[in-house]
DNA sequence: CTGAAAGCGCTTACAG
DNA sequence: CTGAAAGCGCTTACAG
């Protein structure tokens, strides 16, 4: 019942633990007497032995598992990016450790000292405001760190993440070029730059046609809230939106509800642009444009790169920009 | 630059490594010379030991860590359940490692045996059709397990679930009672007991109150098509459905895709009843009726359970339901 | 009050 | 071709 030691296999075996640990994982075999060798298999076999990986790695050193840090788990876009890590480290011999910072920098330090003692190789950080000197600490202490999505100024660590100025301002140039004049644009109040150049990315499109601005900033701590009445400023506003961007998926989906609620006939009126693709922009009254990050290819990017920095001593990992998508459905 | 270990805080303590293991585990404080203790501790600060829970963990054969194997991370509701068993864990001191059975029996059997080599202290699973004999076998090698939604006939082990039968009747009778005698429902083609259990409950109902059944049964593996094609058939189907059942979160989604497509005035004509409260529900043009199942509840529970298992060698846990909710928003 | 020693389950250089 | 021994970083019963 108690899962067997190499000690026992050996003694069932009649050899020495060394001799198992050799034939199991296929060293010298060259020198082992192929008798011996099938004797020790078959044992191994029938007392269902698996070595146990703790001791392996107290040995080793290495733990062959990775830490994803992330803000908030059940978060569509982060479920998504922790379905692909999890998958791609799975086929690098990888097993993947969740630590969650639900947006907070306290929460993501002390996620990184649990991981820490656990012995973690490497870590994927999707990074939260304010968490700089911690991700800071970790890589002074040199551990393999990759940061998705966010980054920030002066710290010396591989990122990987979508081109949000360039998919932004191209995106509010397509709704510039269909007719669109009077665009209006929801975006976080928020430090990440990533989020700002996605507004940047905006106001240089409009910028370069001559149009004006019309930014709502909205605090993340009462989202809702502050979407419903920026929605309804900007409706009864005199300027005219006639197109409305979402910077975030989460904007969207409150964006959308109001929407919905104020029973407003966006058809023809009012187009919407939102960041991330939306479960809702198939079943919302009117076709939403949406910008399509690829997360499955920034998933994979991150997981190669860390496990790349874990095995290369020397491995100088820069930057990775993968590109976004526009995805038009029936623009109206 | 390197991780000290505990020699290393001992010699610079000008102690033994007994010592400091004692003092920093709070063991035999009675007979500790305070200074002493005060020293190691001081040292300890100083070299930002953490101990090596691996090291730890080969002493005491126990890793705090807890295998939460699902079908697919990214599915919205489990990723709900990922983030509930994560944070209930790490509050009680526990790591949660993520395994992928990708809805299929021999990935989940292979997460389990990669699971079982790391020597995690217990399992949480959620079973996919055929993985009976899998976590049977993990089962009899006396490792805790807790199995979350779904469930197999004669088999030893604690379930964590909802009251699939009982809220499907109660939620058909509410049509019913408002006046819906044509009621359909799109279910999963599957042997997965708990699915089976909502279409038993509504066929009940619907007996009880003398109506007749209009079940579609829907191959997962070609959703979207098969939904699109039962809702084609209903709509110009003779008997005048008024409500429409679905099952399952991702059965709503693409029944609702669909619906929209189609332009549909379902509004005073369709009622739409969904397991799961959809993100979409809210931005759908008509209202949607949603079972709400307490996932909080349940992935509490599960957590709580196997710790206990793990805890408590004499512990003979039990199943526990969770009851869902009925969430009505202007019924139509 | 404190230290030396054994042991958890492996791997690996060394000796024979 | 094979085994004894040391060591990874801890903990803990034992001796003093």
């Amino acid at each position: 019942m108690k899962r067997p030691s190499i000690k026992e296999v050996a003694a069932k075996a009649g050899v020495s633990a060394a001799l198992v640990s050799y034939v199991l994982n296929n060293r010298h075999t060259e020198r082992i007497n192929k008798e011996t060798a099938k004797r020790i298999q078959q044992v191994a076999e029938e007392l269902n032995y698996q070595p146990n990986k703790i001791a392996q790695s107290l040995k080793s050193k290495k733990t062959y598992t990775l830490a994803l840090v992330v803000p908030d788990i059940a978060d569509p876009f982060t479920s998504q990016i922790i379905k692909t890590v999890e998958q791609e480290a799975r086929e690098k011999g990888y097993a993947v450790i969740i630590g969650s910072s639900d947006e907070n920098a306290e929460n993501l330090q002390q996620s990184l000292e649990l991981l820490r003692s656990r012995m973690v190789d490497g870590y994927i950080i999707i990074p939260v405001t304010e968490s700089k000197s911690s991700i800071q600490k970790l890589i002074r202490m040199r551990a393999p760190v990759v940061l998705i999505n966010g980054y920030f100024k002066e710290m010396e660590v591989p990122v990987i993440m979508t081109n949000n100025y360039g998919i932004s301002f191209q995106a509010t140039e397509y709704l510039i070029e269909h007719g669109k004049r009077n665009i209006g644009i929801l975006a976080c109040k928020t430090g990440l730059t990533h989020l700002n150049e996605r507004v940047d990315g905006y106001r240089a499109a409009l910028k370069k046609h001559g149009l004006s601005e019309n930014i709502w900033y909205i605090d993340e701590t009462r989202m809702q809230e502050e979407a419903d009445k920026a929605i309804s400023e900007m409706l009864s506003s005199p300027d005219h939106i006639n197109a409305l961007f979402f910077t975030t998926n989460k904007l969207a989906i409150s964006g959308l509800k109001k929407l919905n609620k104020e029973e407003i006939k966006t058809s023809r009126q009012l187009s919407i642009l939102a960041f991330d693709e939306l479960s809702v922009s198939d079943t919302f009254k009117t076709p939403v444009i949406s910008i399509k990050k690829p997360l499955y290819e920034i998933s994979r990017s991150a997981v190669d790169t860390v496990i790349d920095m874990i095995e290369n001593e020397k491995s100088k990992p820069k930057h990775r920009i993968h590109n976004s998508k526009l995805i038009i459905k029936g623009f109206a």
